[in-house]
DNA sequence: CGTTGTGTTGGACACCTGTCCAGGCTAGTG
DNA sequence: CACTAGCCTGGACAGGTGTCCAACACAACG
């Protein structure tokens, strides 16, 4: 990973001031949901605390729910490898390798949050970050079984795993219980063979 | 059910006039949705198709969101009661059990589509159908189930529904798949104890 | 037959959204 | 040093959002 070669999220190619620019916003981004969380948020906003123009910001973001995924997959990107302990049961390795999750989200509640907003926004631009963050939740499980998962084993956490976010986003339980919740999950999903 | 007893889902009681304005703005909702999606839904609009002022219709529903968790609801709360199959595996009563809501989803994709959308919002007066609407999938699984779930279970496939309803809102596989999904999930998750 | 109460109305409000574009600034090249 | 790309800017635009409120229509009641 990751910010050494320039990501693909955003709307244009990046030269070097470009990709200065675009992480100016997403800074901003984070800060001002710490701050004001996702109401709060607008493009605007985010534009005067980067100190640019907002016709700036929107050159390379085309929404704000297209900041607010892109800084979640970046913060999400930057999560240390899953290191598999095989010692340990299933489920406990795939609460392990939601651990990182689990405490990102804990951390940085209204980033999380606004997730569950941005995340299910039909802007074009948002529908590529939705993909790798669901993937980057697949392969940490699927990393973490290893050949203890058959697909259909996977396809049933995928679909928890977004519940789940969905669901904690929504106040329904703490961001905190997530991975235990998901261990759970996985101790009634997955069995060996 | 249903509709007989007024139901409290809107943000005042309502005398049978009202009842009848209610009533025809939950239509004007799902015919807006139905002839062009979330995206062009506004409560004005709305309310032009219901013939009446918009200061009216916002007396009633506070967002778009609101008027949309409202047709879905009643939508979910006018399915027919879950009747269980004894001699049929756990998964397969739970695929029957779902196989209405699958069939609403599919029939009305844009009205599903919408509430991908609509139930994380966090205006106030969606909360409650949020968690209506939850209570529905749940208890319909768990009557399914009967004595073959445990609590855990139960959580399980709660966070697996809320997933596949996202999932599929989000186009990542088409609602006619939903009831199948679930089946799977369940197939993994249920066993006799 | 008036009065009262309930529901509806229209229009103004402040603010946000995303788009557009002519013009300005600046770093790097020749 | 002058010039040209590349990037940024400010401001205007048409639309949407939710709120407010004084005025209105009309049924039901006494």
């Amino acid at each position: 990973m990751s910010r050494a070669v320039a990501p693909e999220s955003t709307r244009r190619r990046h030269s070097e001031r470009e990709a200065d620019t675009v992480q100016r916003l997403v800074d901003a981004t984070a800060e001002e949901l710490e701050q004001n969380g996702y109401e709060g948020l607008t493009v605007r906003n985010v534009a005067r605390r980067a100190d640019m123009a907002p016709a700036t910001a929107y050159t390379y973001f085309s929404s704000k729910d297209h900041l607010v995924a892109e800084v979640f997959w970046r913060r999400l990107d930057d999560l240390p490898a899953v290191r598999v302990d095989r010692r340990r049961t299933p489920a406990a390795r795939v609460a392990a390798a939601l651990h990182d999750v689990g405490a990102l989200v804990t951390d940085e509640p209204r980033l999380a949050a606004a997730c569950t907003r941005a995340l299910v926004a039909d802007d074009p631009d948002v529908r590529p970050l939705r993909e790798r963050i669901g993937r980057i939740f697949h392969d940490r499980m699927a990393t973490a079984l290893d050949d203890d998962a058959t697909p259909a084993m996977l396809r049933a956490l995928d679909l928890a795993m977004s519940g789940a976010l969905i669901s904690a986003g929504t106040g329904h339980f703490p961001y905190d219980q997530m991975s235990d919740r998901m261990a759970e999950v996985a101790e009634l999903v997955v069995r060996t063979r």
